[in-house]
RNA sequence: GGGGCGGUAGUAUAGCCUGGUAGUAUUUCAGGUUUGGGACCUGACGACCGCGGUUCAAAUCCGCGCCGUCCCA
């Protein structure tokens, strides 16, 4: 631990949220940019994040039945060209290899934008009988679409992260049920252990996966106004299966195609887990995904040597909160406390002669900066709350701001005002994905996000576009 | 895809208009004094995005590219 990172972070989230975020990114040595555009690199407090992502997840489709599995970055053209409205969603960001070394390649090879293709391919010499279903597998990997689109750091670029799980199953009904497990499965680790609220619900048919029947995804709201895509579902019903000829013979002896499912969570959500709960100071972390939970920082323990040795034993009784004793010697308490808030560390021990005089330490939590004293002797027990405390006010502050921002209109120019304030609006609209191109337009940037989860009855409104019969109410507002 | 602005040490910047010794702060390293919200002193290391052009001479002017950022599609 140098003495390094000087600054804090010199704008305000509130005054202009991209520059924060950037800061925040490099001066919480979280990511940097590469030399080529749209490509970042984790450093190992972003990756650190998303490693402890993986393994809660993770833990999580072992329990469903998932399967982890690892298939090659790259894609023979002839494959990837099967499923027509999947190649006409993914042609534009595809990234071709032509050549090895001084060879131009017989056929060109795509790396992978995502990987059903390559997947099913193998699916379908995999299944031959229900007796192979339901077939779950997922891979940790990355992707690389070549987006266009000005690049910001986790929110969009043109590499990332993520899982895919692509399954098959006997039915629909069975698809579909397990489809539900998986979500539950992502929204157990994304509200517990990232403190991230959402809302679940349904793309329009514009909107939704190239290839998919359906999509449905959790939608993150930041304080920015821009809404994030979350975790996401897509159920492919049987066109991928038919496509890529992914058969079995059922219990009748009837050949039949898979009914299949797609999941994904990415590195865009440890970016909005980021943006979402940090602060003017730093990183923010949900004390849950934290890898230290505590640092503490004793003070003029040069000459209260006692302060030290206090300071020690402290720090070996909460050893199962991974805490970091900060001994430096270089640096004042001031620019330790500022350091470890930039950092995002959810509570701070502050240990020094007055305090051990009176057994017990100053405790700062993160979020709030409010500082209480608790006697030494009940640490152990009131840590734990403290965090738990933390964790939760965390969630209840980014789900109130989400609250917050959703509104209702049926008029069109209330609309645009209201997404020019940042908020999103369930407003009625019928299915023509004309009227989304519309919205696009006269909005500036806005998109539907999801159909009204709640399913509204829509009798007589009129679509806020069109001005024809409403086929649904729908949330619209601005993405990343 | 179109347009605006920008790129100088690890970081943030001055110098650019009007071509000629690259300055400052911080970081890093060494030594000393310090320690309850970014301490101080001394010394050292460290940079003009790339390629081409103009010129006796380019960080500076011109062109192209790359990267960043904002606006529009």
């Amino acid at each position: 631990m140098g003495k390094k990172n000087q600054e804090g972070i010199t704008i305000k989230k509130e005054e202009n949220f991209t520059e924060w975020f950037i800061q925040l990114m490099q001066k919480a040595e979280l990511a940097e940019y590469s030399k080529v555009s749209g490509f970042i690199i984790y450093r190992p407090a972003a990756y650190t994040l998303w490693e402890k992502i993986k393994e809660e997840i993770d833990k999580e489709f072992k329990k469903i039945g998932i399967q982890n599995c690892y298939f090659p970055v790259l894609i023979p053209e002839s494959l990837f060209q099967k499923e027509k409205d999947f190649v006409k969603g993914f042609s534009p960001e595809v990234a071709w290899v032509t050549e090895a070394g001084n060879t131009k390649l017989p056929e060109r090879l795509a790396f992978r934008p995502t990987s059903e293709a390559i997947m099913y391919d193998s699916y379908s010499k995999w299944i031959r009988s229900w007796r192979d279903l339901p077939l779950l597998l997922n891979q940790w990997n990355n992707v690389i679409r070549w987006d266009t689109n000005n690049p910001v750091p986790f929110f969009r670029g043109r590499e990332f992260l993520w899982n895919e799980t692509h399954t098959c199953f006997e039915t629909e009904k069975k698809a579909l049920e397990h489809g539900k497990k998986v979500m539950q499965a992502y929204s157990k680790v994304t509200k517990n252990l990232m403190a991230v609220p959402a809302i679940y619900g349904k793309k329009t048919d514009k909107e939704k996966f190239a290839g998919a029947i359906f999509s449905e995804k959790n939608h993150t709201y930041l304080q920015n106004g821009k809404v994030l895509e979350n975790t996401c579902f897509h159920h492919d019903g049987q066109k991928f299966a038919k496509a890529y000829d992914v058969k079995f013979k059922n219990k009748e002896g009837k050949e039949q195609f898979v009914w299949q499912n797609t999941h994904a969570i990415s590195t865009r959500e440890l970016g909005g887990m980021l943006a979402l709960h940090s602060d003017n100071k730093g990183i923010v972390l949900p004390p849950q995904i934290a890898p230290n939970k505590i640092v503490i920082i004793p003070v003029r323990f040069e000459q209260e040597k006692k302060v030290l040795k206090k300071a020690k034993e402290i720090s070996k009784a909460l050893n199962k909160f991974n805490p970091i004793l900060d001994k430096r010697l270089e640096v004042t308490p001031g620019y330790k406390f500022n350091e470890w808030e930039l950092k995002g560390i959810p509570l701070r021990i502050e240990l020094g002669p007055r305090d051990l005089e009176k057994q017990e330490v100053i405790i700062a939590k993160r979020n709030t900066g409010e500082k209480v004293a608790i006697k030494i002797k009940d640490l152990k027990k009131e840590i734990p709350k403290l965090l738990e405390k933390m964790q939760t006010e965390l969630y209840e502050t980014a789900k109130k701001s989400l609250e917050n921002a959703k509104t209702k209109t049926e008029n069109k120019k209330e609309l645009i005002k209201l997404i020019q304030k940042q908020k999103i609006v369930m407003v009625p609209m019928c299915k023509n994905p004309t009227c989304e191109d519309h919205l696009k337009a006269e909005t500036s940037g806005g998109k539907t996000l999801f159909i009204d989860p709640e399913n509204n009855p829509v009798k007589n409104k009129k679509c806020i576009i069109c001005n024809k019969q409403a086929d649904y109410w729908v949330y619209c507002g601005k993405t990343y």
